[in-house]
RNA sequence: GGUCCCAUAGCUCAACCGGAUAGAGCAAUUGCCUUCUAAGCAAUAGGUUGUAGGUUCGAGUCCUACUGGGAUCGCCA
């Protein structure tokens, strides 16, 4: 339940009582920013003065007793260029927390993706190493939209695509071989230039001798390098998804763009674009603003992505005849189609960018435009430790990998501080700053608001022993014993929640969620320390059981909401602090 | 050169399909721990939202041009 929502439609009603003629779809109804305003502002006197021919003050004044009237209302003025704003009564705001404390975690579940299925691509790295810090914040994003449009009602595939056929594929069989000489006790002496340098590969090598011995030894590559290969990638990728799990994350499907070949998808998705006569042979026209000295005109098979409004077309084909690396990426979105998905989401860097246009022209064509790509990119996370920038380097092999991240600071920061920030704006993870300086990681700001609920109830627990503190039992409190602002106000932040999922969900902008949590963690500080400097403020009176049960409401209510928002975060609602 | 993204307080960032006096944190200054956990609270100060126009009741948000920063352009992935 969204009560802006429900004020929203019943002032719509109201309007369409007075004249069934107005659009009213810009009308809303929202938390103006600031409290003193009231509780609920409406821009309808604004929107519809037109329709109506008079000035916006004037039709406000109109509309005023219509907001009188509605349920629950005890106060309507207008005010600026036409708003108007109006307050609720407190049996409004009691009977919302009532309604909170009944939904529990569910609190904020809505209906908004109406069970669409959505299939969320993240991460989708080649399985040549482990997770680093720079897939991380890609994890984490597509992770938490993932559980934001969970809860918004759509019906959500994760989904990770990689690539075991290419040549970075070939380089780690390379390297695998290597290390499987070394594990068989050979001197490999350094890794040569353009094989994966790192540790984690002598693992691999020592996998393989345990699973086959020495029968890989001293042959020809063309011999080992098709087992070995597989060998390799799927060590790596259980190498990833043992990384992934340690900030929560599990993929539903694992898609390969080898299965995409070998099924024959992708001869399936060229047929499709040839017979709608998409495909030509041409030759391009020499790359723009860069010098390309092997550069020259050769004919191609190439897509009229041109007709879709690309800058130009695109190949599909090599010069050697074998596939472009776009054309297993759009046979991909092909099968996703297919698979009844007409909306996908990928998130992919910022290096990306233009991959969402490079691939929209061919889902047009496959869907008939009805599916929709959308490509959410994240810029770089600049990792600083020791006060110094780490670059990441595959070659040298100085790479932070995510299992470090976690085990210095664990995996709860990591994931809320990498939604602190649009996906578009640069970061910096700084190790040093994240462990000393709390202030500056706010996960634990909220953590610590939903330990300060935890600590109230079990001081509850000591003052009443025979009270019973279950969220139903407290649920039946005298809640119209709630009537200090702040406590209202803190009610009324808890009354934005689901609204603020439905706007996150829509927007495809996760982040939004943790600067809520946030929000919300400060208003119960705030409400904490009231109690400190005035006992009448305090949740628990001694010697009033029944105003500490109804305070006691309140406090569930903002645990409730802390760990709703937290379970979209992937974030554990902690009980105590520590250290 | 084309395309895309970004520009908001000293720093890092918010601002809910265009709403009222642009908000937080950090840094600075000042109060609050015999009182439900001070990883907290309260307060002061800090701004011509890069520049110039436009659209309208109303612009940080939309449009145009410009300035500055980043990414990208291919038969690479």
């Amino acid at each position: 339940m969204n009560i802006y929502k429900t004020y929203e439609n019943e002032l719509v009603t109201a309007l369409k009582n007075i004249s069934a003629e107005f659009d009213t779809s810009r009308v809303v109804v929202e938390q103006p920013r600031d409290p003193s305003h009231g509780d609920m502002a409406t821009n309808a006197a604004m929107v519809l003065c037109k329709q109506a021919g008079k000035n916006p003050r004037a039709f406000a004044e109109e509309l005023l007793p219509l907001i009188k009237e509605l349920n629950g209302v005890e106060s309507a003025e207008i005010a600026g260029p036409g708003f108007i704003n109006f307050r609720l009564k407190q049996r409004q705001w009691a009977d919302l927390l009532n309604y909170i404390l009944n939904e529990g975690i569910g609190y904020g579940d809505t209906t908004v993706g109406k069970g669409q299925p959505v299939n969320i691509e993240y991460v989708s790295a080649n399985p040549t190493g482990p997770m680093h810090a720079g897939h991380t914040r890609g994890a984490v994003i597509g992770d938490t939209l993932a559980n934001l449009l969970d809860k918004a009602g759509y019906k959500v595939t994760r989904e990770y695509y990689f690539n075991d056929a290419g040549t970075q594929v070939d380089v780690l069989a390379r390297t695998a071989h290597l290390r499987y000489r070394e594990a068989l006790g050979e001197d490999i002496g350094d890794i040569p230039e353009g094989l994966y340098p790192g540790d984690y590969m002598k693992e691999v090598g020592q996998a393989l001798v345990k699973r086959d011995g020495d029968q890989w030894q001293g042959k020809s590559e063309s011999e080992w390098l098709v087992p070995v290969r597989e060998f390799a990638v799927e060590h790596m990728m259980k190498m990833i998804r043992e990384d992934l799990r340690l900030i929560g994350i599990k993929h539903d499907v694992f898609t390969n763009e080898r299965d995409i070949v070998e099924s024959g998808t992708l001869d399936t998705a060229f047929k499709f674009l040839e017979d709608l006569d998409l495909i030509y042979t041409g030759t391009l026209p020499p790359p723009k603003g860069k010098e390309m000295e092997d550069w020259e005109p050769v004919p191609l098979t190439l897509f009229r992505s041109s007709k879709f409004g690309d800058q130009q077309d695109r190949a599909l084909k090599k010069r050697d005849g074998t596939w472009a690396y776009i054309m297993p990426d759009i046979a991909y979105h092909y099968d996703k189609i297919k698979r009844g998905y007409n909306l996908m989401l990928n998130v992919l860097g910022k290096d990306h960018a233009g991959y969402q246009e490079r691939l929209e022209p061919t889902i047009d064509a496959f869907s008939n435009g009805d599916a929709k790509l959308k490509v959410i990119y994240n810029s770089i996370v600049k990792v600083f430790k020791g006060g110094e920038l780490v670059r990441f380097s595959k070659r040298s092999g100085n790479i932070i990998t995510l299992r470090e991240m976690v085990e210095e600071v664990g995996a709860d920061v990591v994931r809320f501080f990498m939604m602190t920030r649009t996906p578009d704006a640069e970061m910096e993870f700084d190790f040093d700053k994240v462990v000393e300086q709390s202030k500056d990681n706010p996960v634990f700001y909220v953590q610590y608001a939903h330990a300060r609920c935890c600590s109230v109830m079990r001081n509850a627990g000591e003052m009443f022993p025979n009270m019973d503190l279950s969220v139903k039992a407290l649920s039946s409190a005298d809640l119209s014993k709630i009537d200090d602002e702040d406590s209202l106000y803190m009610i009324k932040v808890m009354a934005g929640w689901p609204k603020m999922v439905e706007s996150a969900a829509e927007a495809f902008e996760p982040h939004r969620i943790a600067f809520y949590l946030n929000d919300l963690a400060s208003a119960f500080h705030s409400l904490w320390s009231k109690g400190r400097t005035d006992t009448t403020l305090r949740f628990l009176d001694e010697n009033d059981a029944e105003l500490s049960r109804a305070r006691l409401a309140l406090v569930a209510g903002v645990m409730t909401v802390l760990a709703s928002g937290l379970a979209i975060m992937g974030v554990k609602p902690v009980e105590e602090m520590h250290g």
